[in-house]
DNA sequence: TGAGTGATCGTA
DNA sequence: ACGATCACTCAC
């Protein structure tokens, strides 16, 4: 059973997408196989009043698709060579999205592949700019879909790289993690050795 | 801990 | 038109 999540489920606001966009598949078409990835890391941007995300500075070029419909990608590249992948949220035309920060592999068995990193994923998942403002569609294949796994256990952080935000921004806890245990295939509270916070 | 990398954005 | 900056990663 399949169930491609729809544009009413990204028009809230992101932080409480964020919560149940944890342990949902993240389905991209490579080749002719539709690969299938466990979503475990997320962080939430929520619109020109928080001082860390792409919107501060209202409408750009850039962060234009963080305008549009939810559910939509917002696509771009730091530091010259990593494109970060983002889920445009709501409510409505709130300038908001999510960050795609860490997946994992579904079809991988049971370890853990290296560290984490947002950069990691879309070079995984072979994302660049062609998804920009793009929907999900049978063409690109890049979706989220219902999983029927149960998260019980959300980790919460500050997000990572927004130094430049003031510290009451900075200090709100809008990213969330799980992890999965190596053996019983569980999403547990307790952190592998190599993950870094 | 610091170099690499180039598009983007604010300022002018 | 220019220069600083950047939602990062990897090697040292």
């Amino acid at each position: 059973m399949q169930k491609i999540l729809s544009q009413t489920f990204f028009d809230r606001d992101p932080v409480t997408v964020c919560r149940e966009l944890l342990g949902k598949f993240l389905v991209i078409k490579k080749k002719w196989v539709m690969q299938k990835y466990i979503i475990t890391e997320v962080e939430a941007y929520n619109g020109e009043e928080d001082e860390a995300c792409h919107a501060r500075h209202g409408l750009t070029k850039r962060n234009a698709p963080m305008y549009s419909t939810p559910g939509c990608r917002y696509v771009y590249l730091v530091y010259g060579m990593y494109y970060m992948l983002n889920i445009v949220t709501g409510p409505g035309n709130h300038p908001s999205a999510i960050l795609i920060r860490w997946v994992r592999d579904e079809g991988f068995g049971t370890r853990w592949k290296g560290l984490n990193g947002p950069g990691k994923v879309t070079k995984e998942l072979w994302i660049d700019k062609q998804f920009n403002g793009k929907r999900a569609d049978e063409k690109t294949g890049l979706r989220v879909e219902e999983s029927g796994i149960k998260v019980s256990k959300i980790q919460t952080a500050p997000r990572i790289g927004i130094d430049y935000a003031s510290d009451k921004r900075r200090n709100k806890h809008w990213r969330f993690f799980i992890w999965l245990d190596s053996y019983t295939d569980m999403f547990i509270s307790r952190k592998p050795k190599k993950y870094k916070i």
